[in-house]
DNA sequence: TTGTTTATTATGTCTATACATTATCCAATC
DNA sequence: GATTGGATAATGTATAGACATAATAAACAA
């Protein structure tokens, strides 16, 4: 029913095409949502291609949340409710090359001990889980960029106890060393207290950014960590949404 | 070479098994980052299925940001750098409604100016563009949840004119007419200063998360808005990674 | 009208095949 | 030894066809 010819323009794979050519009638409010897209059929025929290309290009929107399908009933264009963006955070040298700045790792202290009974710890790890605690700052430019606050289940990466981050950063020792399976970010934003606000060499009570990260191998956490920021040092993240689709359209200042 | 012979656990589509048969070898650190991965050809074998059922598992791990691959050359384990975590910015009244909280929404100004010369909106939308600017507050349980401040292009969105937003949320609303290319958020930590205070009812200087978000179609900006959150209502952003695959593992409180 | 069965049909998955594209390797040459 | 150039091989794209699955719609029965 729905007019199925469209325009490629001719860049690219065809089955890029066609997801761009589809991309541009749903942002064009062509198609707009709830629409009955065209039925691969109806495409298939019309652009001369194969059922499977068409398919390829349908189910790259469906992953981007353009297009939801139900069978027999057709492929319909989603109701957009919702803002989707990869947040990407990366480790704070990552990010401080990102910017063009010096990086500088800086160990503040670092203790084993056992998990008590206390909400940071114990909660998280289960009581008596052996932990190392470490606490760093990351310089850019001379200047405090994020303090961190970590905690590392030795049960789960025992080789962390005989490393002692003096050089190395934690998160970026755990990249190399240990894979995981979940993560869980909680971001937040509090005024700085005493030893955050110095570590940070901000004023008490400034306001911070607070990124909590939580990191799971299987059922076991493997580290929990608070990673703050100045609240005046802004996270970026940005998506170039349907035109283009698939992953890797982050930006970062 | 490697061991291209793995065990499928027969649940679900073919090539969702040999995805998941494929993460569980990296995060189960068998195969590490820099890692060749068997061939097309020898899983091909090895599995007895199609090469483009291989193909698709590989592909959907490639856009997972868990393998590159390189023609010629072969399939490879990434270096892991980055933890990416999609974060999905419900509308206000769909996060109150998550929260199982009552939810209302009310306007506090609306007004209707050209864009003047100042880095609020002159410099995002250009001087001298038609805007409405509204500040609107969202409540949660009688709370103030979130107080927002938005900017919205008339000359991309002259319905937006006809609209006075008394009891519809602009975020809501441009959602429901507007489609958009390309978002970008910028996320940061302030002290709430005497306006804000008021509004999210707290005290002057307490923290407050901000987020900015700018959206465009096409080259046009169709709006800018700043959301500010009280700084303890933390935004929950959580992701399985590898395993599971794909998109919509979202949690959020 | 209501409920049940059946046929239809669009999507979902999978296969086998073909050719294009390019890094990589290796051998021949300067 | 360094450069060049071609063979090789693995991924990238595209096709046609097949069957599975499930939801709708139509036909039928109570």
């Amino acid at each position: 029913m729905a007019d199925a010819s469209f325009e490629l323009d001719g860049q690219g794979p065809l089955y890029e095409q066609i997801r761009k050519a589809i991309a541009r009638k749903i942002t064009g409010r062509e198609w707009r949502p709830g629409h009955r897209i065209p039925f691969e059929n109806e495409m298939t025929a019309a652009l001369g291609v194969s059922r499977m290309t068409v398919n390829r290009a349908i189910n790259a929107l469906v992953s981007d949340g353009l297009i939801v399908r139900r069978r027999k009933a057709g492929s319909f264009v989603a109701e957009q409710s919702t803002l989707d963006a990869p947040l990407t955070i990366l480790t704070a040298e990552a990010e401080a090359c990102a910017n063009g700045a010096t990086y500088r790792y800086e160990l503040l202290s670092r203790s084993v001990s056992p998990a008590i009974r206390d909400a940071m710890t114990a909660d998280r790890f289960g009581p008596g889980t052996s932990l190392v605690c470490i606490e760093a700052r990351h310089m850019a430019n001379g200047q405090p960029m994020m303090a961190e606050r970590r905690w590392i289940n030795l049960d789960v990466v025992p080789a962390a106890a005989n490393e002692d981050f003096k050089t190395i950063a934690p998160g970026a020792w755990l990249l190399k060393h240990m894979p995981w399976s979940e993560a869980e970010h909680v971001i937040s934003a509090l005024a700085a207290d005493g030893d955050l606000a110095r570590h940070l060499e901000i004023a008490s009570g400034a306001p911070c950014l607070r990124i909590e990260r939580r990191t799971w191998i299987g059922d076991a956490t493997i580290t929990f960590v608070e990673l703050n920021y100045p609240g005046d040092s802004k996270k970026l993240v940005g998506r170039f949404q349907p035109l283009t689709g698939g992953r890797g359209n982050e930006k970062r200042s």
